[in-house]
DNA sequence: TCGTACGATACGAGAACCGTAACATCTATT
DNA sequence: AATAGATGTTACGGTTCTCGTATCGTACGA
């Protein structure tokens, strides 16, 4: 630990460059892990894997019109009015008309059925809440700033690329 | 744990609980923007969203059956048939006989197309690149454990699902 | 007032999902 | 050894989904 030389720099870096490559590693694999539990709570509820994702957009960026929800989410508009009526049948959400243009609908998530999910979701939860509990407040509050972030950054990576699909230049 | 002063241990508990729900609630979110990432991705290459789940659970867990893959992802195997020719047309996998068992077939990753779909990565990697240099040795370590220990619970928790889907009791 | 732009949905072609069945092959029992 | 049943994979088909285009109602600039 103590040395004078590079050798403990040169230790760090390895170190730092395998614990990388390790994070995007296991965040590939947290990602498809969780798609298909995903995937198993839509089908239960009788959804396509995409539907809660909306939902989930909805519900965190309040209420919204169809076309928003397009462009946020890099989903083709007709999409999404099956995707909404879907959710709509489930009474998940309510299209509302918008007072100020008469063109326009508001998605609005409705919460009634939280519940119902919330037990979907226990499996999970109880899962996280053992793991959290080895950490002390300061490691808690690091983790959840890094997955804000990586949250962050994964939403400008769609973007970019629904963006460049769109004009390829 | 040995408390006398019960002030500062409510505090840490208060933060715990908030850093803990914060966690939750930016993994959700994180999901979400990582699915939405992979269906713009699967778009690009004509495939479907859980394609490239599933050949990532074929590249990590090395040349194996429809079947098991089945098993592993909670997919009908019938399903498996056409996410695996489009796998396949896509020259992703290669499908081989079991030399052991002439009814089996062996699914193996191809490698060729990996620079392809890197590319698709690169804006998400490059950010997280930025991101990860925040963070000392010892921290990307913890990140690193605790994204293993999330991705396993996602398994656990998607694998009891599938179970309890089938045999509801 | 009129023409163009925009928001949402209807419609339809092609494709996907997955329950069932078919077929080949393996394994256990007699 | 022979047969019955279990297992692995895929074909088939009905229902449903996706998404490009068209349509219809509305907003807004000229």
């Amino acid at each position: 630990m103590t040395s004078t030389t590079t050798g403990e720099d040169a230790d760090a870096r390895r170190r730092r460059r395998r614990a990388g490559a390790d994070i995007k590693e296991s965040m590939r694999e947290l990602s498809v892990q969780l798609s298909l539990l995903n995937h198993q709570i839509s089908a239960s509820f009788e959804l396509r894997d995409t539907d809660f994702d909306c939902l989930d957009v909805i519900k965190r960026h309040g209420p919204l019109s169809p076309s928003a929800l397009a462009r946020r989410t890099g989903l083709h508009a007709a999409t999404l009015t099956g995707i909404l009526d879907r959710l709509e049948r489930g009474q998940w959400i309510a299209r509302e008309r918008d007072p100020d243009d008469r063109r326009a609908v508001i998605v609005r998530a409705r919460r009634e059925r939280n519940p119902e999910l919330f037990r979907k979701f226990a499996g999970m939860n109880s899962a996280m809440d053992g793991l959290l509990a080895d950490y002390d407040p300061d490691e808690l509050e690091l983790l959840a700033d890094f997955l804000r972030r990586t949250a962050d950054a994964g939403r400008a990576a769609t973007d970019a690329l629904v963006e460049g699909g769109r004009a390829p230049g």
